[in-house]
DNA sequence: CGCCAGATTGATACACATCAATTCTCGTGG
DNA sequence: CCACGAGAATTGATGTGTATCAATCTGGCG
């Protein structure tokens, strides 16, 4: 029962390609003083970038590109627990092993970086480590509001939180009628909301019927009525 | 839809009563070092310890008792995060406000640090910072199991996988044929599993028509054939 | 002894899953 | 430039797991 058609993880190991370290600016907004610690690796779409289980000997943090955090049962269910975009920390924990895998969405570029050089940088720069403290807060919130969404919320509800998160979250044009750039498929959307692929899809396509949404293509989202989405998503 | 019939919090606020400082020792275990920052305080069964939404000024550690982590939406839906017991942090977050409210599943005692406090020794014992970090990164672990099984599992399997939860984390009589005591009601469980009292009740029946479990009163579980259970709870 | 909240059980409804075709999209090669 | 093929998305028909509605049962307590 509730077994998954498709095969839930085709990713395989292995980076594509080492650049070697990276100059200390970041890309786009302010420099990153963790930047100077890490390297750049990139990962062809759908490469795992680690795996549940595996020794946690490294931190990351998304340069560009998108990334999927998720677990998959032996019978091939998953769930996927966040989508990570540029400037987005994952893999901080500070326990041996990572308790969920890394997969890249898109191509992605990474910034890695060594545990070990970390937990240096953090003793001779306090700040950081609060900030790691920060991130681990934020990122315990955000599990917390998405177990109320998986245990409590109905379709429509998920795929309008799901669809608000992601404007919230990009930079953002202005207010009446963002578009949204949906780096995964409907599969991905569908393991990040606890549905099935068929249920997002006609959710969506209900959304469009009745105006609130529109889609120019079926990656690109436009938000017609954020108000009426906003009243579908209500929860606390 | 699926509107839930009864209220789902009645908890109220304030203590019951404030018991001064404590000793430095720990109650049965070894002595914590927190200890002698805290305070302890008591709350009667279904008072609210803090809200969602509160500022963060504090963090706790359960005494006795058990506690329970939610949220609830404008309409009475209700999530539980996590129940928690004896020697368990919560409130431990770094961001200004909770982001869920924290209740008395039973009459509970609570060790309450002031955040302040704990910032100073922080500074004075840096293994606290990193205790409270490791403490961080094991609840978001499980966060994310939480999510799994919300998102992926049957009533069946989050049953199962509660139960075998409860006796992980207890003392624990040996193997063969644990007790498990219940200290919430099936309330509380349903939206610990994001199911309903029926379905819970249901499932618990079917379980125990089938010889896995027994019970000596519907708060006392026992394991008849755990790996039974396990092999229900399976996922990874 | 009777009340009442919590738990269980039963009957039924329905939201979403499953199974099964289309239809769309886009890269590729003729 | 367009036919072709393949994977993704959508749509349709149907099934089912769990919610909902409604008693009934149980155990603790005044």
């Amino acid at each position: 029962m509730y077994a998954m058609t498709n095969s839930a993880s085709t990713a395989t190991r292995a980076p594509l390609e080492i650049r070697s370290r990276t100059a200390s600016l970041a890309p786009a907004g302010e420099a990153d003083p963790l930047d100077r610690l890490g390297a750049a690796v990139k990962f062809e779409k759908n490469r795992t970038i680690y795996f549940e289980g595996d020794e946690a000997a490294h931190h990351f943090k998304v340069r560009s590109g998108t990334v999927r955090l998720c677990k998959v049962t032996e019978d091939g269910r998953r769930q996927i627990a966040a989508f990570l975009t540029a400037g987005d920390l994952f893999g901080w924990t500070d326990l041996e092993f990572y308790n969920f895998s890394a997969e890249a969405v898109s191509d992605v570029t990474v910034e890695k970086y060594s545990r070990a050089r970390v937990e240096e940088s953090v003793k001779a720069n306090p700040s950081l480590g609060r900030r790691v403290l920060t991130l681990l807060s934020t990122q315990l919130g955000s599990a917390h509001d998405h177990l109320l969404l998986l245990g409590r919320m109905t379709a429509a509800e998920r795929i309008a939180s799901f669809l608000l998160d992601l404007v919230r979250r990009q930079p953002g044009t202005g207010q009446g009628g963002a578009s949204i750039e949906l780096a995964m498929n409907r599969k991905d959307v569908a393991d990040y909301l606890g549905l099935t692929v068929e249920t997002v899809s006609r959710t969506m396509s209900a959304l469009k019927r009745k105006g609130i949404i529109a889609f120019a293509a079926p990656e690109n989202v436009q938000l017609k009525q954020s108000t009426a989405l906003e009243r579908l998503a209500m929860a606390a």
